[in-house]
DNA sequence: TAATATAGTTTCGACTCGAAACTAAATAAA
DNA sequence: TTTATTTAGTTTCGAGTCGAAACTATATTA
């Protein structure tokens, strides 16, 4: 057993996944990046739903991202807003279209269907196995990693529901601690 | 743990790829797909090596085929040639200059390490189920699953190294059991 | 106050992708 | 044996992806 087997399967299923995606929507003429796009955005936190946080999660160019964001936004599926502190930096949301969309594209449903057919066993040693291979490959790559705050180091717990990080000198709520951060760094 | 994870794994695995892709094909502007139709004609065999295979396989519609396989053809790594028999179809094969890139390039580099991270338990389970998944989504979807003649019920070992496709009636060598089949249906 | 760094946008050219119209060859039907 | 019909590919169109490079505007640093 070799990787070829893991670069082929993964290639065909996104392949399939990218298939199912413009079907899902086709009005909008959506592409499978545009989703993927979406889909960080709304799981990004404060520090991460920016144009740069989209282009270092995608590891694609600014160039590039800034096309994509410009689609997403004139299909109102997001809305950018300029951020109050620093002129140079826009915020991203989804819209409740945006989220409409999201809910009925991810998990795709033939996924969410052979997801079903493994048993827990099986679930857990996949996707943990694709975990490590992701992070690896990214280190590889010089690329960050992301995660969200609640597996971070500089995420401490002050008392019961109550959090700080360490490295923006900020409380995080609760819900804040499941969003994904540029700035992760696994303990 | 849901389908979410697997999704969102998949995904940025294939971002990873495609972007390793592009740097190592950099003079030849070479985009994942056409390197992921290159590998599928080096390893199929020859009921499936035509556009109608490539587009089967890749799940896209034969037009957007058509145009990769062009490109491909125009920058000298694969091959077109007209069947004997049939005037319709097109037999693709890989050049030389293909089979180069297509050794540099699958598995990439960055995947090959990090598959050479997992211990040996791991990297079954990853495979196995990364397997199972796309074999019911494909199902799902209606597609072809593709596979090894090894593996197929048309396939009858006559003796030792003689084999025989009970669908098209005609021998296979060892080497041809190797190779990816459209036709092909697991025992 | 000027130099530089950072966040985004714009433009360009090559490519992807589906849809639909098209060509040519093989098969089926009349 | 002509005349459909099916099958394998190609071509054209329009919207989108993508990197590279030039560009704007707002911080930050010197």
């Amino acid at each position: 057993m070799n990787s070829e087997l893991l670069h082929e399967y993964i290639e065909r299923i996104s392949c399939l996944l990218g298939s199912e995606t413009r079907v899902v929507g086709t009005d909008l003429n959506l592409q499978p990046v545009q989703l993927n796009a979406l889909n960080y955005i709304s799981r990004s936190n404060r520090y991460s739903n920016t144009p740069q946080g989209v282009t270092e999660y995608l590891g694609l160019t600014k160039g590039t991202v800034s096309q994509t964001l410009a689609i997403l936004e004139s299909n109102g599926l997001i809305k950018k807003s300029p951020d109050k502190r620093d002129g140079r930096i826009v915020r991203l949301s989804v819209t409740p279209a945006g989220n409409k969309l999201l809910r009925k594209a991810i998990p795709s449903p033939s996924m969410r269907n052979a997801w079903g057919e493994l048993d827990r066993r099986d679930q857990n040693a996949l996707v943990e196995g694709l975990k490590q291979v992701l992070f690896e490959m990214q280190k590889k790559n010089g690329m960050q990693a992301f995660g969200i705050c609640g597996t971070c180091r500089f995420n401490s717990k002050k008392e019961e529901k109550k959090f700080f990080c360490e490295l923006t000198q900020e409380n995080l709520s609760p819900k804040d601690t499941e969003l994904l951060c540029r700035e992760h760094q696994p303990t």
